[in-house]
DNA sequence: CGTTTTAGCTAAAACGTTTCAAGGAGGCAA
DNA sequence: TTGCCTCCTTGAAACGTTTTAGCTAAAACG
């Protein structure tokens, strides 16, 4: 019976000579299991996926073999006849160093990666290498076949790839609003609504100029930031000022930039609404640098709660919202499509919560 | 079996409802682009390949027809057949949830992604699902063979994985030093010194009681970071004392908790050397509950400067190292051992700075 | 004893590439 | 004419799986 296994010995283990890549040692197929066997390798594939029909005796035999060989099923192989490889594809669009700066990209991904390992998929981060690069990394990827489901963190408005994203024919999900085309399947929070709560919430300390610092106005969310602001200020009988938006990019530098701007105008605001908690902390060093005191001189209120928010002083009043959730609602949308069923609802929204902190001013 | 074949059967295929995903179009493959242009399939792949030695109007009927046919070669094909995939696999320990909240990580990511990406190939973010998983989700990656290798973040001194990674014959590189076995490349700062360099800025302030809390004694890192704080200890003649030394998880609580501990010893410490920011921040939430003003009171130093490190007030005066540049050269490592390649050395260490900011009590 | 059923196994095809030895068509020299 | 290049093209093999139809031997049945 394991006569015939005399021919496949262990193979030999070589010692490095110095931590030096050697050669790959030739890994075991499924063939030399089957020939340790003493059976067909379709036998051996049966077994080991305890597919009905196999004699216990066989599947056992099989089953010490492909131990003792330490055998493990080529992925690529098994991606290549089941035409699917069981990667995710989470896109994040910039530069890979601009992207990382930010905290709140990094819980997303902590949900995606949470959900899919869950499910016994894997994640592929793709960072497209530039912004105007002709064909976007991620789309090359999908192309060629190496993923089976794509994750789309964020995306300017006008970007073709996401039209080019669904041309593909694979499951997408986009992370943010996307009206341009309500057949893409959406987990999104409300960007209109945390903004206006938060506008609402100066507007009732008593302040009416208040100033905006909004991210690139390109992406949706930074868009409805401004319409929740722009409609607080209008449901109090407040016409917004176009010198009180200062178009920044959600970065601690535009804050600084806008604020400086802000504090120049003739008649400065007095309180300011700042697109996410990167920008606030700009803002704030500036308003320092000018004498005056973030919080009680200069109410501030911002976006996101990221991990900094609690952390500066005075702490963020900010509106939280859920980064973590969003990405493990995008993972979850995704597999659904991807096991081609129609989800329950294509578009899922979060809600956001407004944290009061110091920031504001006292509560 | 007979759910699977009512299943194969009929597919509950609606009609695509809305954004659904429908069953990916069948692509087209090397086969219809021969077709189409009237050669082999092995002329297309030579054609497309810019292999010398195909016809130029040849080349260009090739790339015509391609072009038309929306054509890009599988990647799961081309690995198949070149036994490689292309794809380096990015190691983060722990399970993700933990592993996300370290800015650390996020930073190293940022650079191994940045040097990847510039070589066209891809990452795979792979976080084990549990400390304790049988068979690391990475492992099972690697022998699988759907990395051609693999960057290890983070691990403590006795993960049988390193071993076990090592054993798989892949060429791997580890973040952190590993005397163990001085066969696996590293790429690492000079924790020791860092904190020595902590830890005697504190000294020549006068303080004697200087207390530590560490990260995770089995993570080399902070051994050497506890090893650094004693050694600057001893060249002054101080003697450190057990109590002052409580052992951390590098996380925010564990700062909370030691600081704490501390404070309620009979003869408490005067000042601290935290492991990293994050356990800094917790520490100085406790000091000041207790009515202790850090900095200039209790002066604390730390290490790693993360983004937090300058937000926080005080500022931290805090070892720099430079993370995302530990990442890149990772990453180079790596590339180069892939080649097969012997590289220059297999050992990198990058240096650290102390950056002095307020927290230490004035410069 | 002949026939049908069943359990267990296997051969072969398919998935999409790349590579390589070999083949065919001209052109040129002898 | 033959032989020999050169240039281009191609058939076939190989990579490692899974799946399906079909085969054999044994068991069950009449």
């Amino acid at each position: 019976m394991s006569e015939k296994a005399q021919a496949a010995v262990k193979p030999p283990r070589s010692e490095a000579p110095i931590g030096v890549a050697q050669p790959p040692r030739k890994r075991a197929t499924i063939r030399d299991v089957a020939r340790m066997a003493g059976v067909s390798i379709a036998t051996v594939s049966l077994a080991l996926s305890n597919h009905p029909g196999v004699a216990e005796v066989t599947r056992q035999k099989v089953k010490d073999a492909a131990l003792f060989l330490g055998y493990n099923p080529s992925a690529v192989g098994r991606a290549l006849q089941s035409q699917r490889t069981n990667v995710v594809g989470l896109v994040i669009p910039h530069s890979s160093q601009h992207v990382f700066s930010h905290l709140y990209f990094m819980d997303v991904m902590a949900g995606v990666s949470e959900v899919l390992n869950a499910e016994g998929k894997t994640l592929m981060v793709s960072t497209s290498p530039s912004e105007d690069e002709e064909e976007a990394a991620y789309l090359k990827i999908l192309r060629s076949q190496q993923v089976d489901g794509v994750i789309l963190a964020s995306a300017a408005l006008n970007d073709d790839n996401i039209a080019r994203l669904k041309a593909t024919g694979y499951p997408v999900v986009f992370i943010g609003r996307y009206p341009l085309d309500p057949g893409i399947p959406t987990v999104s929070i409300d960007d209109i609504g945390g903004a206006y709560q938060a506008v609402r919430h100066l507007l009732e300390h008593g302040h009416t100029r208040i100033a905006h610092i909004s991210g690139p106005l390109a992406h949706l969310s930074a868009l409805d930031r401004y319409e929740g602001y722009a409609q607080a200020l209008l449901d109090m009988g407040i016409v917004p000022r176009a010198q009180y938006c200062y178009e920044g990019d959600y970065s601690e530098e535009a804050g600084r930039a806008g604020m400086q701007a802000l504090l120049a105008l003739d008649e400065p605001p007095t309180a300011l609404f700042a697109a996410n908690d990167e920008t606030a902390v700009g803002a704030m060093s500036v308003l320092r640098a000018a004498g005056i005191e973030p919080g009680v001189q200069f109410p501030i209120v911002s976006f996101d709660d990221v991990v900094i928010a609690r952390l500066v002083s005075p702490q963020l009043t900010t509106v939280r919202q859920p980064m973590r959730r969003l990405g493990m609602e995008a993972a979850r949308l995704l597999l659904e499509l991807m096991k081609g069923r129609a989800p329950r609802q294509l578009h899922i929204r979060l809600p956001v919560e407004l944290v009061v902190r110091n920031s504001c001013g006292g509560v």
